[in-house]
RNA sequence: CGGGGCGUAGCUUAGCCCGGUAGAGCGCCUGCUUCGGGAGCAGGAGGUCGGAGGUUCAAAUCCUCUCGCCCCGACCA
């Protein structure tokens, strides 16, 4: 059944193809609980690599880490106006514990604002005690009506920065701050290019001020918002009396901000970067970066290739030339009873980032077949020299899939004038990103939306606006107060 | 919650219309031969046919109810 063995194309059905490719390569499974799923060792490994990467930048930037309960009194998500309403909806709530009814219910955390800038207020006496720099990595629960696999789970896993300032300046530089070191994680690290800039009235946090995103484009042209950072100007401060006195003795409000990214970032690492053949992942995020698979005819060449494959791992995994904590993360598959061509279909489909193939006449020449995940073009490497050589291939692969997916978005976006049949038309068809303007209106954003099912992703920031600003409104062509990118999202 | 699809071995499923011994492929176990792109042969293990009730001499198959899952829509990181 040589057709069992493939996965759905993209082509065919990109959804499909996503599921599969999920669940083949041992990312992820179906829980027993409806919407809930099982992150496996190959994706928790990525998620693993991904919280090392973002938890050294969160200190670099002066953030603590700390924990707080899963647990929320219901009452502290009333506190907040427009929080609740955002999010009581999709709340879980825990009404029995110990065999009898609670007095208040308690809700499992949807997102954390309300119990920590409770703490945040118990804290907080002095601007000397300002600004406070906090992140989580936690669970939390949101009772979707309709979920995918990593995309959208009733429980996720996800890192939420948390901070208390003195004045709204320095909150609204904290939330662009903190959404750039997203985006030089996403693409330095993801290989995905986002788009970063701010959210429409109608598509930012419930309780924010302003909502910062960084907007992805998945291979089926769809956007993928990646994450988000939201000034909360004094909306939390206020519901949850945090105050503080100032330098000239009056109390004042403080200013909050949170920022967030999730395990859904490995669901848009997979549909940025899969092909038909399976996973292939950035190197930096790949828990192995290379895969040795020895092949032998005799009892005798295994042993010997064996050794051979092992003293390989061994040199490449000491070798220090990316310094001493960065060693390259070798796995040498040793598997007898198993053909060299069935593992090489394995380790592509888990998108391994580069495989060396290690034969009889390999090691006659004292050399490897090199074979790059990304483009699959296969070479010879000489072993001398070989941990930078294939240190520099590496860093090249991570390079050219950067490259590569950001020239897939430029070529799925359009700028300069558009009517709306047009947009219509490109909506309904191949999708993509449309860079073009917006009166303002929310009523315009909804027409679109029940029209074509897009909405504005993000208003951009200056460096990805259009050299000539759009005149005027997609909608309704009243002149253009912002230009926006509009697409379909997941 | 609406629309669609599906529950049979670990996985993919045939059988159901037209009731009568539960089959196949993959995977798994053992052995031998293999091994540079998804191995071959031989032997073997593995099943409350999602659940409950009903019809019948007899139910995977027909009827009723029920549970669950997936996909497509309305809500969302």
């Amino acid at each position: 059944m040589a057709d069992d063995k493939k996965l759905t194309t993209r082509a065919d059905d990109f959804s499909a193809w996503y599921n599969e490719l999920v669940l083949r390569s041992e990312l992820a499974d179906y829980s027993p609980v409806k919407g809930s799923m099982v992150i496996r060792p190959n994706g928790y490994g990525i998620w693993e690599r991904m919280q090392r990467a973002l938890d050294d930048m969160f200190k670099e930037t002066g953030h603590q880490n700390a924990y707080f309960p899963l647990l929320i009194p219901e009452s502290f998500l009333k506190k907040e106006a427009q929080h609740v309403e955002g999010f009581a909806p999709e709340c879980a709530v825990v009404t029995h514990g110990g065999g009898k009814e609670l007095e208040e219910p308690l809700v499992i955390r949807p997102t954390s604002e309300t119990i920590i800038y409770h703490m945040f207020a118990k804290w907080t006496q002095s601007y000397r005690d300002l600004p406070i720099l906090m992140n989580q990595w936690a669970n939390v629960v949101r009772w979707e009506m309709r979920t995918r696999l990593f995309l959208r789970t009733l429980e996720f896993l996800w890192q939420e920065g948390h901070t208390a300032h003195a004045t709204h300046d320095e909150a609204e530089q904290e939330t662009v701050r903190m959404l750039h070191v997203y985006r030089t994680f996403m693409e330095g690290w993801m290989a995905m290019p986002v788009i970063t800039g701010l959210k429409s009235d109608g598509e930012k946090f419930a309780g924010a001020l302003r909502t910062y995103s960084c907007e992805a484009m998945m291979q089926d042209n769809k956007a993928l918002q990646a994450g988000t950072s939201h000034n909360l100007g004094q909306n939390f401060a206020k519901a949850f009396e945090l105050q503080f006195q100032d330098e000239k003795g009056e109390m004042a409000f403080a200013w909050n901000t949170s920022w967030g990214v999730s395990t859904r970032m490995v669901g848009g690492l997979v549909m940025t970067h899969g092909d038909d053949n399976g996973l292939r992942t950035p190197p930096k995020l790949a828990p192995i970066e290379i895969v040795i698979v020895p092949i032998w005819k005799s009892d005798e060449q295994q042993a010997q290739l064996t050794a051979a494959a092992l003293k390989l791992k061994e040199e490449l995994t000491t070798w220090t030339g990316r310094g001493a904590t960065d060693r390259l993360r070798v796995h040498v598959d040793l598997r007898d009873g198993m053909k060299p061509g069935a593992k090489y279909y394995e380790w592509e489909l888990r998108g391994i980032p580069l495989r060396f193939e290690l034969g009889p006449k390999d090691l006659e020449k004292q050399a490897v077949f090199a074979a790059r995940r990304d483009t699959r073009e296969k070479q010879s490497m000489a072993m001398d020299g070989l941990p930078a050589a294939a240190a520099a291939l590496l860093e090249r692969i991570q390079n050219d899939m950067f490259a590569a997916a950001l020239a897939r978005r430029e070529a799925n976006s359009v700028r300069g004038p558009i009517t709306y049949d047009a947009f219509k038309a490109l909506m309904e068809g191949n999708g993509g990103f449309v860079f073009a303007g917006w009166c303002g209106d929310a009523a315009c954003e909804a027409k679109v939306k029940e029209d074509t099912k897009a909405t504005i992703r993000v208003m951009p920031d200056a460096e990805f606006r259009s050299p000539v600003a759009p005149a005027t409104c997609l909608c309704c062509g009243a002149p253009s107060k912002a230009e926006a990118v509009w697409a379909r999202a997941y």
